[in-house]
DNA sequence: ATCACTTATTAAAGTGATTTAATAAGTCTA
DNA sequence: TAGACTTATTAAATCACTTTAATAAGTGAT
């Protein structure tokens, strides 16, 4: 509980940032209008925010037959935030402003290697050495499951294990960092990138190399589960004699020469009709380089034989590692709006 | 966005409330230090709710070597709630005060039948004639769907549906009204009850005279779904050829006179594993009438054929109807700890 | 019994948001 | 181009919580 003036003030001032980024731009009157604070509050606020050079000031209305009321918009550049993702293979960096444009972007082989942290903590200094001051929040997104920054589970990298990433990079540069799973992430980055609204329930599907998973999104939640297993979907129970993961793997083998990827509509419809029957979710989403429009219009058709088909969710397609970037983005940008001084 | 110095008042009003019947009682220090609001301002809300009954004194504490402190505590009798559940065969309601502690309690043939609202409405009348003034808040249980106060769909009784229950009567009695689903009514009372943590992912699991079906808390927030189909877990595919709901049908007719119920064992749990390989959940509920603890255990030795049996929910047994009211007392007051005047 | 000490309570000054009134900067009409 | 009107902004007064200081009420030792 924490009810006191420093975080009406608080408050006041990330609602200003967030409605500025949200409206683009407003006047004080729209500002005071829309969060229900009263003019001098706004004007107030506006007045230090525009000395801090957050906002700027972006002309004169048109007068509605009075006074012309000043515009003003946030300066995206005031704030920048840096996405960092750790993957097997390689470490993916994006550093951007307030309004989601990459300011700048690289690659590096993987820091995922024994050594533990120190590979990862140098590389994000020497990012932070050149874009120094202006960066205002780190987001990290790491192939395992994360309990409030904790790394809980990394399959491969045992020596992570319970370890405070989160912790320890506050404590190191100062700023506030969020450490998130990459499904759970891109789910955020669709939920966002595709403005939704918040209460949304949302799935998303890929099937890997290393077998089928599920990240999900309930009531605007991520779902994370009692031992981190949520999501675990080739475990569901399918046929008499196969679960979902099995499924797919024996249709695959048999019919590896085909080509044809038929064999999985019925598993796959099986299991949207789980998820719906259980969790009644809005959409399911499928990654672009693993599936193809014409096989939703199957699964669609499939799943209808289980399920009344008004129930059923809407299956998209959508880019799994822009969806990933855009939930770190988004991570950060929640931070740098909400957490602050002053 | 509400962000005033009102809303202020009433954040600490009703975190004041919330602690002391948390807490059974405490002095102004404790609530200062426990709320980290300022003495001041806890002595002067105490002030005021002294004089209005709302708390009481209820003498000194010991001296830890100074002043004695006194000790204050809630006055459970200021406020009352009502809670009614409307079901096919009879109507039941109790009124508690905001221990719980259940003050009255009645029974009354159905009100839903083709009437219409007005029987209920005549219903309510009288209980709120006899106790006029102390009841601040109604909730109301029904076998529905329930979106927001508004009645989405209740089979069997289609001259409900799109009606505003809790809009309706809150005009008519000018007290908060919530309306709930009887299934996620009882879910929130097992949380409740069980005094378990907020962001718990809970499945209530019963198997009913009408088929089975099953409401879902996930991470503390009750799961609607889509188009209020969560739950319907009877279409959940299960085998090749049959779904859960005729799974558990197809064995009652042949084990129709043996008295078993081990032909349940298999498809319930492989409903645990799809739960816990989707959502992963702290526990199963299920109905003390409707299955056995021997029932239990055989269940989790099933599920962990699919299922690594570390990840399995936690199974348990529960009073359906018991988990039911303490929901709607929640419910209630919740209601009239936050939503207050002054 | 008095004094030193501890803790609870009350009082006064300070900070921050709101409300209301006053002022400034426009537009439009005569 | 002056006056009426509209709308934006600024200023003053008010309300609410916090911080800090002062006072009251009790305990225990000398």
């Amino acid at each position: 509980m924490n009810a006191n003036p420093k975080s009406l003030k608080r408050e006041i001032l990330s609602s200003i940032r967030k409605a500025l980024l949200e409206l683009g731009n407003a006047t004080k009157a729209e500002l005071s209008d829309k969060l229900e604070i009263s003019f001098p509050t706004i004007s107030k606020f506006l007045l230090q925010m525009e000395k801090d050079g957050e906002i700027r000031s972006v002309g004169l209305d048109e007068s509605s037959g009075g006074r012309r009321a000043k515009r003003y918009a946030y300066n995206p550049e005031h704030m920048l935030g840096l996405a960092v993702f750790l993957e097997k293979t390689e470490t993916n960096y994006t550093i951007f402003n307030c309004m989601g444009e990459v300011k700048e972007q690289g690659k590096a082989p993987s820091v995922l290697v024994d050594s533990g942290i120190n590979l990862l903590t140098k590389f994000i200094e020497e990012i932070m050495a050149t874009n120094s001051s202006k960066i205002h929040s780190i987001a990290i997104g790491v192939p395992g499951s994360v309990d409030n920054g904790k790394i809980f589970y990394m399959p491969g990298y045992e020596e992570y294990h319970d370890f405070d990433i989160k912790g320890y990079y506050e404590d190191y540069f100062s700023i506030p960092v969020v450490v998130e799973n990459d499904m759970n992430a891109a789910i955020l980055g669709f939920n966002y990138n595709n403005r939704m609204k918040d209460d949304q329930s949302l799935i998303y599907l890929y099937f890997g190399h290393n077998g089928p998973g599920a990240g999900f999104m309930i009531n605007g939640d991520v779902v994370r589960g009692k031992t981190f297993f949520a999501g675990e979907v080739s475990f569901v129970p399918q046929y008499s004699e196969r679960n979902f993961g099995q499924a797919l793997e024996n249709g695959s083998r048999i019919n590896e020469e085909a080509g044809s990827k038929d064999y999985q509509i019925d598993p796959i419809s099986r299991l949207v009709a789980s998820f719906t029957a259980i969790i009644n979710p809005h959409t399911v989403i499928f990654c672009n380089d693993e599936i193809e429009k014409e096989m939703l219009n199957k699964i669609t058709i499939g799943s209808s034989k289980y399920i009344p088909a008004e129930h059923l969710p809407e299956l998209t397609i959508s880019d799994w590692k822009k969806d990933y970037l855009y939930g770190l983005q988004k991570l950060c940008l929640d931070f740098m709006i909400m957490n602050n001084d002053i």
